[in-house]
DNA sequence: TTCGTTTGTTAAAACGTTTGCACAAACGGA
DNA sequence: TCCGTTTGTGCAAACGTTTTAACAAACGAA
């Protein structure tokens, strides 16, 4: 049917594995012959088959990613298509294509990731978040297979990934209210097992610590990355007998929650409220006041996930496991003290 | 190295071909060889490797997709992320994985689905988007290779594709506005070369049409699928000695752009302006005011998408070539007329 | 002239499957 | 008891590549 490396060899006059060293740019094929089997090529309209040839190179060129799973869906979302884009920029680039998988609960997403690895589909994987314990890591370190984690495993530091220094981020969040001069900052925070809420609360704490001002518990609310935990931290903040003036939002959609709430109460961004948050999706300077938030570069998150995979799987070991990408905290209307700036707050 | 299909053979005292036969549940193989051939398998942990079994079988169980080039990547960005996610669902679901690659150029995209379809690495291509004369459509139409189309392509009706009724819902979002009192509505429509800017279009005519509204032609604006788009649109409109009372707007990105320009000059909406627009992104909801926007059933479309594709790659030729998901005006604040219900306008 | 080296090419095995064909054993009807 | 059919399994070819080892030819130095 198509046009094999064996037509064009018959029509050429030489042999298969002359096609093929011509293919690969073999040192010992002469100018004349490579010449005359491309133009052949060319002509006949030959395309190598990948399967065959990955059947014996035992490479695929192509890298695999799991797609989170519906219940961390809403927090990707936003983060999911810059990501994407960061990582298929980088591999296309290197040549290499990207495979996607679901599944449906923990367990068909391990089943995933066994098929694509063990079925050699795939040259490495890129893994888009972690939980603690979690078995695709531990299949994968066991089965010595490339993979990178966008994030950072707190179980196990000597794994490849790429992340944000979340900590300072945090803290420059934090320090960045205590100069609009606020002394009663809260915190809204995600789900305490992931790594990324450690951090980002650790961050707020140490800044908060590093000025003298006090740690107050009950300013420290949990909940998921989504809008409606925002609205309930708002409730929840609002109607203490001491309110905070400030707060710093683990993710920019639980922040359009707590902006929604607080318009329909009849608050004011930020004179009654300020608001500091993290991603900084396109989003937040079109919301209404436009929302500061802190620039984690999303897609070079994924560009540099891309990246140090490849070189991996190409042998080329990274120095260290772990890779920063640089964050930065773009000011906005919502952490603003326009009318009384610099003035203390009573 | 790996677990074979001869291990599993040699350990189990059959031949390869009966445990190929096991894997592939073939009639012919009695119980209790079954049994034995798997639970051989499940302890040898054998995995069978997919390039061979494609090789032969000249199946991929995978679906390619080449994602939209930058230039038009801030109109996908939201549709993108829910689209795909309809398109993997389904495709795990019935066991495909999906291959992603990018072209940076026309020429690119068109070389990279030639190394998909002629490298055999993909059963099937989903397109999620076209121009007129796309190369792409018109080289995987000569291959005879099945491909499906978000969207449809208006010079060759006979193509597999998923789409919306843009005709009628645009006629929809134009009738909701002259429902609302409003007689003198603008159009601010998308590049013309896109079918859906087209479709809108036509839509939005007969609505005018069929309540007796005359048509102003500078009453129609052009732009992209950007907010900066809504933004000039939004000054054009503005400045002229006769204002249109509401705008029925391709897509929501390019009304957020309309509404910020809007809050700046100081006009309100929906009292100065009222919008409707399309795709009903998460953010209509979140922006102050809620738009009005029509769903168009974005995880759906890429549903469809992958089950039709799937079906036809199984030989199952669907009747029709065109399937439409339906859309749903939703009314948000930005195209009520709350203050003078129903009453007309001067 | 001789022989070691370089250059250009090929034959054949290998990669891990699937599948058409052959064949033996078991079965069942006459 | 015989023979046609069904049932269960194996042999070997095929899929389209890459790559090792071998070899012939050309070359160049002694």
């Amino acid at each position: 049917m198509a046009v094999t490396i064996k037509d064009v060899a018959k029509k050429a006059g030489v042999s298969p594995s002359t096609v093929s060293r011509v293919l690969s740019n073999h040192p010992r094929i002469s100018r004349e012959t490579t010449r005359k089997v491309k133009a052949i090529m060319e002509e006949m309209g030959y395309h190598s088959n990948m399967m065959a040839r990955s059947l014996v190179s035992n490479k695929t060129y192509t890298l695999g990613m799991i797609l989170p799973r519906p219940a961390e869906e809403l927090f990707q979302n936003h983060f999911f298509a810059e990501n994407i884009r960061g990582i298929t920029t980088q591999a296309s680039r290197n040549g290499y294509d990207i495979l996607m998988t679901t599944g449906h609960s923990e367990q068909e997403e391990l089943a995933a990731v066994t098929r694509l690895v063990k079925g050699k589909r795939v040259d490495g994987v890129i893994l888009l978040q972690s939980r603690r314990n979690d078995p695709i890591i531990a299949f994968l370190k066991n089965e010595d297979f490339p993979f990178i984690l966008i994030g950072h495993y707190a179980q196990d530091e000597d794994i490849l990934c790429v992340d944000n220094d979340n900590v300072q981020a945090a803290y420059d969040a934090t320090q960045h209210l205590i100069a609009q001069g606020h002394d009663r900052i809260g915190f809204v925070s995600g789900p305490p097992n992931l790594t990324v809420s450690v951090d980002r609360l650790d961050g707020y704490r140490r800044a908060l610590a590093d000025h003298g001002l006090p740690m107050q518990p009950e300013w420290i609310v949990e909940g998921e990355f989504l809008q409606e935990s925002g609205y309930r931290a708002m409730s929840f903040f609002m109607n203490l007998p001491e309110r905070p003036t400030a707060l710093v939002v683990i993710d920019d959609l639980v922040t359009f929650g707590i902006l929604r709430g607080l318009t329909e109460l009849g608050f004011r961004v930020p004179d009654d409220l300020s608001l500091v948050s993290f991603n900084n999706i396109s989003l937040t300077e079109l919301s209404t006041p436009p929302l500061s938030s802190i620039d984690i570069g999303i897609y070079q998150l994924g560009y540099m996930a891309s990246q140090l995979l490849i070189r991996q799987i190409q042998g080329d070991k990274p120095q260290q496991s772990r890779t920063i990408v640089p964050h930065r905290l773009i000011v906005r209307e919502s952490s603003l003290n326009l009318h009384r700036n610099g003035a203390e707050r009573k």
